[in-house]
RNA sequence: GAGCCGUUAGCUCAGGAUGGUAGAGCACCUGCCUUUUAAGCAGGGAGUCGCGCGUUCGAGUCGCGCACGGCUCACCA
């Protein structure tokens, strides 16, 4: 073998050795008796009989160590690593020299052979025969400190898999986590669903969307914003408990928290109002981390939170008044507002309307703080125009979101049902469009006719399963619990 | 969009204030080694120092611009 620098020449080289001397580099199969995971087990549970079990598995060769005439290595699958032992008298002097000559770290390898304990107490296969079963042409990251650099973990995700456990602890804890949920909805009667994401209005939230073009129909197609007006659609067509899980499209910054695609979940349920939806909302997410987790007590970047039922449920009024000494029943237009915040000295943004200031108000000074499991409730009405008006509380709604480990979790309401209503609120938003606003919520005439042919009272509730994951796996950012996280494209490629 | 930081071998990182032949560990190649496990020992190969322009006799190092990424802010139900 010639001396070349570029590890994957040499690979190729072998690559090419291997077809000459009749050897396919990539056969189509090769049938195990039993995983990794499987064989270890049957070696434990068999361990003092006589006959030691002969196992035949495969996997990724991680690591080896060459001892002169009998090598170990570490294959991985997907169910865990195994220590090999092949020994040039076990196999024989040719198929020793071609392992140690054609196999690389990266490799996968078919082996078979019997289990034992080797000095040091190892669990290893003793080879007796084995085959290549997939070439690699480059090498992996490094073997102890892994791959650390973030945006080739990002860009080449499979290798941030294959080198860091805890990458792929956290993706398999966020498939869990989205099985627990429909089997805790699909235990309480909700029917899973799907509704169109290229959608001719976008509605449900308020954000910019993507937009695209449909060729054979020439007109212009808005990815998905949320799922909420296609959902309540089908409580009025009578399928009175739903939901849908999946991805909402928001052309809007980049940050630890967001991420231009992202998973959402909506349920809505007839008859039932916001306070039904605070105890699904509780009861969903602690039974969730019991059946992933074990436990309903959680580590967030320091913080312990305890997810068991009942959760705090704080009106936004007590709370920014709590933080601010504001009384929003008291100071219940824009000029007010305003003339309270200045007297404060508070440090906050101006914002166009009495709803936005409050919500900036709250951002600012309550949010921050809201590490425990907690419900705010009743929200400005002006920045809620699909949620029902709170009796007796002039400007509100019955609306709530809820905060864990200081994220913003989920958002629900009782729904707004008046059609004639739905069309005052959907004009107040076209004049807030007007006046500048690009996430104000267009006109639905589609929406309000559906509306008119009556719908029950609703409950809705949404919230971000990568949030969800990101508490649940205590990661800090929304790109470490998204496989392929949005990123610019390298020029050139 | 703004500020700060980063980009050096396949990977993980030194070097950079003070300009003068580009370094380490892992990985790779050769040899030795039949219970090792971050195996060991001896030897060897490997670089567009992110890209471009400039300053200089000379730039990985200094200056300017650009690209990509990270963090913070802005934006964001």
């Amino acid at each position: 073998m010639p001396e070349t620098s570029d590890q994957r020449e040499q690979r190729l080289e072998k690559l090419t050795a291997l077809r000459a001397a009749g050897v396919e580099p990539y056969p189509a199969r090769f049938s195990c008796t039993h995983s990794v995971a499987q064989a270890l087990h049957v070696f434990t549970s068999s361990e003092g009989s006589a006959e030691s079990p002969v196992v035949r598995t495969a996997g990724r060769i991680m690591s080896i160590r060459v001892m002169g005439k009998a090598s170990f290595a570490h294959i991985m699958d997907g169910s865990g690593r195994i220590q090999i032992y092949i020994r040039q008298d076990e196999v024989g002097e040719q198929a020793y020299e071609f392992f140690l000559k054609m196999f690389d770290l990266g490799d996968f390898i078919g082996v078979e052979g019997p289990l034992f304990r080797t000095r040091t107490g190892e669990i290893t296969i003793r080879v007796q025969s084995f085959q290549m079963l997939a070439k690699a042409l480059r090498p992996l990251p490094e073997k102890w400190h892994g791959l650390t650099d973030v945006e080739l973990r990002y860009r080449q995700r499979y290798l941030d898999l294959l080198a860091n456990e805890r990458v792929r602890r956290t993706f398999i804890t966020r498939t869990r986590i989205v099985s627990a949920i429909r089997r805790f909805l699909d235990e309480r009667g909700f029917l899973e669903v799907e509704t169109p994401i290229l959608q001719p209005i976008y509605g449900g939230a308020a954000a910019r969307p993507f937009v695209t073009h449909h060729n054979a129909l020439d007109c212009d197609f808005y990815l998905r914003i949320s799922d909420e007006l296609y959902l309540k659609r089908l409580i009025i067509g009578g399928l009175e408990r739903v939901y849908e899980i999946g991805r909402d499209f928001r052309n809007e910054g980049i940050s630890t928290k967001h991420n231009p695609e992202f998973t959402q979940i909506e349920v809505y349920q007839a008859y039932a109002d916001y306070h039904e939806m605070m105890r699904l909302t509780e009861e969903l997410w602690s039974t969730v981390a019991h059946e992933v987790l074990g436990t309903t007590t959680i580590t967030y970047q320091g913080h312990e939170i305890n997810l068991t039922p009942p959760w705090r449920r704080w009106p936004m009024r007590e709370a920014i008044k709590e933080a601010t000494g504001i009384d929003i029943a008291i100071h219940t237009d824009l000029e007010s507002l305003r003339q309270q915040i200045q007297e404060r000295r508070l440090e906050l943004d101006i914002k166009p309307t009495w709803g936005k200031q409050i919500e900036e108000l709250f951002k600012e000074y309550v949010e921050p703080n809201l590490i425990q499991p907690t419900f705010i409730l009743d929200y400005p009405l002006d920045i809620s125009p699909l949620a029902k008006k709170k009796p007796d509380a002039p400007g509100l709604v019955e609306r709530f979101e809820f905060f864990i480990g200081g994220l913003e979790c989920g958002n629900a309401f009782s729904e707004l049902n008046d059609p004639l209503e739905q069309r005052e609120r959907f004009e107040m938003q076209w004049q807030q469009l007007q006046e500048g606003d690009a996430e104000a919520h267009p006109m639905d005439e589609d929406w309000i006719r559906a509306m008119e042919y009556g719908m029950p009272p609703t409950g809705g509730l949404g919230f971000g399963i990568d949030r969800m994951t990101m508490l649940f796996t205590d990661n800090p950012s929304i790109r470490e619990v998204i496989l392929f996280p949005a990123l610019k494209p390298k020029s050139g490629e």
